[in-house]
DNA sequence: CTGTATACTTAGCAATCCTAAGTTTTAACC
DNA sequence: GGTTAAAACTTAGGATTGCTAAGTATACAG
């Protein structure tokens, strides 16, 4: 079975990525000092899932779509990020190609 | 303020596209028959939040990538079902062309 | 070895969800 | 417009899960 819960690995890959620690990270998007280690690391670990509001503002530090956090793979958790980067008609332009794509 | 949580959006506008009803929903995806109308409309309307294993079976049932139900809009969700259609193959390839273009 | 930074674990309380039952709305029909 | 059934929506409380705070483990520099 595919890991139920995505958000483990591409919290990791995203945090490493901006080079700082898990406490760092909780304290950046408002937490206590004082919880901000053990909450990123339940978070980190799958032990617990964090609420939207909390997964948006990792998002907003971490510079990545929201939906980032629920892709299954590398790969389109890239494509993600790559897309969420594209302007409204760079984003029409391509739905248009890949549907044509598809025939 | 962007509207916090996306899935009631999302969770609409797939489950209207497969022309079922909340409770048929939420039958299909293993719910008490007894439940699965109070639960799927407390989904829809926001008040609660699934547990990824329920967001893992909805997807599956409505044929959309888990990460659908967390796009902002509907472009980056119709996209994001669009690339999930994609073999590895086309989705590197794409991935590349993202990143050439934003150079 | 000692001190420090980072990662990880645990347990009880607080917050949230699931269930079951009931209510309101919608839409088709006469 | 009144009647009916299906669909959507609401509520309350017991059950489940997450948050917090405190502690432990590991890695590494001095």
């Amino acid at each position: 079975m595919l890991n139920e819960n995505p958000i483990p690995a591409r919290l990791k890959a995203a945090r490493k990525k901006a080079k700082i620690t898990q406490k760092e990270l909780g304290v950046k998007i408002g937490m206590e000092e004082s919880s901000a280690s053990g909450r990123m690391n339940h978070y980190e670990k799958g032990r617990h899932m964090p609420d939207i509001g909390t997964l948006r503002r990792m998002a907003q530090e971490l510079n990545v779509p929201l939906n980032y956090f629920f892709c299954d793979d590398d790969l389109s958790a890239e494509l993600a990020c790559a897309i969420a980067k594209l302007n409204p008609e760079q984003q029409t332009k391509l739905l248009e190609d890949l549907a044509k794509q598809s025939d």
